[in-house]
DNA sequence: GAAAGGTTGTCACATAAGTTACAGTCAAAA
DNA sequence: TTTTGACTGTAACTTATGTGACAACCTTTC
């Protein structure tokens, strides 16, 4: 199977960081992959799906989401291309994905064959090195959201939110999918950090005038 | 730096999973290590220290505990010897605990060095393997975890844990505790349960006479 | 420019969970 | 046995968040 890929595009990612072209060329010539395209609200994966090769997002935008026999859903993150799509899955027990991930605009996605890369990671010290450093510093990352979730209070949750997205231009339904709430309450706690001065609405859009305010609320008043 | 370890004991964790003791021996003899000891209530670890070396937690058993500012905590896991404790920080960018670590009874903590370790890995597929299945494992558990805080009711979120620890002799504070919430809050979802006839309370112990109804309460009725 | 569809603010109400407090019960220690 | 301390049930009250609904508004499309 031969596409064009672009290996300017996929050295970008944190899997291939300091990875040669030439290797990476050679890599790919000798291991079986495709190129799969899925347009704006396509799911890429749903959740449960079993998963045996190495899904690598090649371009475009994806939300890893997870949904709840009511109907509740949460947004746990956002992937941008080029990165690697659900790493854990290689090794682990399991071969089940935790999440649905939904294209949300024209995606490319490369599919690689997993024994192969397998092979290539033991060979590849550099490799093998950056896998490692992804999947550990997502297991920090993981842990510190449950921390959020279980201690935190929505308001405290916000404010950590808009600190690390201010400039993002999402709707408030949007925000609240990501902070597993219902708008309305979502809503409510924004009119609060208006009144307190935190934040400004201008033309539906969150602005953060001082982001050192934010910080304050981050951790409990 | 030599103490007296015993290989048999160290080769049952997870970590070690099918290394001959030959290997593990010569490894050790090679490696400098330490053995700590710390009583009941101890702090073997808290939360924000850095974290240079490997811990193997050698005999007895932990808690792996966050806390916030306010006080409310949360008991994320509870380890048994043999097992490693915090693996993800061997690899990642981040070298901190996002966990404080605590003996629930006299513990003893194998310390190894870092880069001695790596090396070994390197060189041993097997040894590399076992270590990123625990943390691929490790982090399709996390995200679990978070969906049951994000998406589920407190009583389906105690339905999950019954079913998975019903023998446990935990009393309803530490279970507050592993779910991060008020004692009272707690107790007033045991005692729905009780009157719905899916568990009952005998000399102040949960008893589960029949796990299927719990597995009805754990996905929303 | 009108229509359609999505986004927002808001309200009234319902439910879930936190807080504080206290009394009853059990189990270990003295 | 008595005492002490920890654990439990429960009550009254507060606070946070969910639900459903609706009108106002913005943007895109026709």
């Amino acid at each position: 199977m031969n596409t064009q890929i672009d290996i300017q595009q996929l050295k970008q990612s944190p899997v291939f960081q300091d990875i040669s072209e030439k290797q990476l060329e050679s890599f790919l010539e000798d291991a079986p992959h495709s190129l799969k395209s899925y347009d704006k609200h396509d799911f890429v994966v749903m959740q449960g799906e079993r998963c045996r090769s190495l899904y690598i997002l090649y371009s475009g935008k994806v939300q890893a989401v997870m949904t709840h026999p009511d109907g509740k859903e949460l947004v746990v993150e956002v992937l941008e291309a080029p990165v690697a799509m659900a790493p854990i899955l290689l090794f682990g027990t399991k071969d089940k994905f935790p999440v649905s991930i939904i294209a949300m605009e024209p995606v490319e996605v490369l599919i690689i064959n997993k024994d192969k890369f397998l092979r290539w990671m033991q060979e590849d010290a550099q490799l093998m090195q950056n896998f490692l450093r992804i999947i550990s510093d997502r297991s920090v990352w993981l842990t510190e959201k449950i921390s959020s979730f279980a201690l935190q209070s929505l308001e405290m949750r916000l404010a950590h939110y808009l600190y690390f997205h201010s400039d993002s231009p999402e709707s408030q339904s949007d925000i609240a999918k990501r902070l597993g709430v219902a708008r309305p309450s979502l809503s409510r706690v924004v009119s609060g950090l208006v009144e307190k001065g935190v934040i400004l609405i201008e033309k539906r859009k969150i602005v953060v005038p001082d982001p050192d305010k934010l910080k304050t609320l981050m951790h409990g008043d």
